[in-house]
DNA sequence: GGGTGGTGTTAAGGAAGCGTCAAGACCGGC
DNA sequence: GCCGGTCTTGACGCTTCCTTAACACCACCC
């Protein structure tokens, strides 16, 4: 049985959520604000966890970093509508989707379906491979032609992290987060310092990259 | 059998809509004024709601707020003709569609069916498709014909919006305040500039558009 | 038929983002 | 203490994107 944990603070809201989650056989426990849902949180180990931002005690990123501290739970946000930046800034703390208020019932139990389903098994293949060269997840290891290319410790962080989402675009706030650390996530340049030298490195033509694709103002995508 | 709920204060109008529903195998039930018509929202669950905006004891916004607190029941509204204000307020509070009296019953009753088949099938997976292109919301990708489409971060983003609500009529006051911010609300010279990129990318024909419709005084519409 | 409001189209200037290079700082091993 | 590799930082030119304005177009109404 899934277990959900609902941290928001209307009533009504919460209501109609554990009515419609009860009815499809989910196990629903809940909390009315951030510091006890992060309490929530540790001691029920829920399957997944829906999110509203508008909590009043925390932020909502302040409840998403206290999850992502110690657990890979997949989070479902609820956001107000014109919060955009809220909902950005909630993407990048590590929140997985997100759905805007007013919301569909329907809605919010397909995408609820949909993270469970993505953090079930994740076969997470090993090896990716491109027509030019191959990563070794598990060995850390990249060949291009048959030989090997050695790469720093920094380079082999974000290939990483860009190969683990294949064909999916990543931002540059959450690349910075995941290899420079969470306070740096302004610092851009290092992206197009590191990026370059990975293209210098794997790509047949640098200056026209096949695999490493910038996404101007948006991030980075590795294409497969 | 799909319950509609009719919220209006002339006895006319009210019975001519009794009358043409039930006769299509509707359950209708409905109600003279806002407050109950809100305590009937709560106690039929209807799966759709037919909303006057001239009530005699409330807004026809406050109602909308009323009910989108907690549900995202369709909401279809009728209007006096002239009260543009009005619709554009109406469909800013979250209502779905809107038909202007006097109204042919064969407009309404296709509105009607439009708004019942989206709410029931929900968006299940963050990729929406049409006959010509395809989106992919968590991964930020858009294909056409096979191919990637480039979007520029404002494309993306007013693109985003629009799928995330399919078929529902989207105001330049909220398209606005979600892409470019809360303080834009009237720089409507942006939203032609971007629709009109978004169809030179995404429509086979850019001047018949098929599927990111323009409703010349209220908005524009994404057509799945 | 001419005015009016809303929309579509296009182009240009400026702002912002990106790729590239290189020099210096840092840090390990020897 | 020296040395090689790695990371940080800044500067420059180039590309892309955003903004803005001007104009054509269409439907509608007087």
């Amino acid at each position: 049985m899934t277990k959900v944990l609902v941290i928001d603070d209307e009533a009504p809201i919460l209501n109609a959520l554990r009515i419609n989650l009860a009815a499809r056989q989910y196990e629903v426990s809940t909390a009315a604000d951030g510091t006890a849902g992060l309490a929530a949180m540790a001691r029920e180990r829920p399957d997944v966890l829906i999110l509203d931002l508008g909590l009043p005690d925390m932020e909502g990123t302040e409840v998403i970093k206290g999850v992502r501290g110690w657990t890979s739970t997949p989070i479902i946000v609820l956001s107000a509508w014109g919060q955009e930046g809220q909902k950005v800034a909630a993407l990048d703390a590590g929140a997985d989707d997100y759905v805007t208020k007013p919301f569909g019932m329907d809605e919010l139990l397909a995408r609820l379906r949909a993270a469970v389903r993505r953090a079930a098994p994740a076969p997470a293949e090993p090896v990716v491979s491109t027509g030019h060269f191959t990563v070794d997840l598990s060995a850390k290891r990249v060949t291009s032609g048959g030989a090997d290319v050695r790469l720093t410790p920094t380079e082999w962080q974000l290939l990483e992290v860009l190969v683990r989402h294949p064909g999916r675009l990543v931002t540059q706030r959450q690349l910075l987060a995941e290899v420079w650390g969470p306070g740096y996530q302004n610092e851009a340049n290092y992206l197009r310092v590191y990026v370059a030298n990975l293209r210098r490195k794997l790509e047949p033509d640098p200056s026209r990259p096949r695999y490493l694709l910038t996404e101007t103002g948006m991030g980075y995508r590795f294409r497969p």
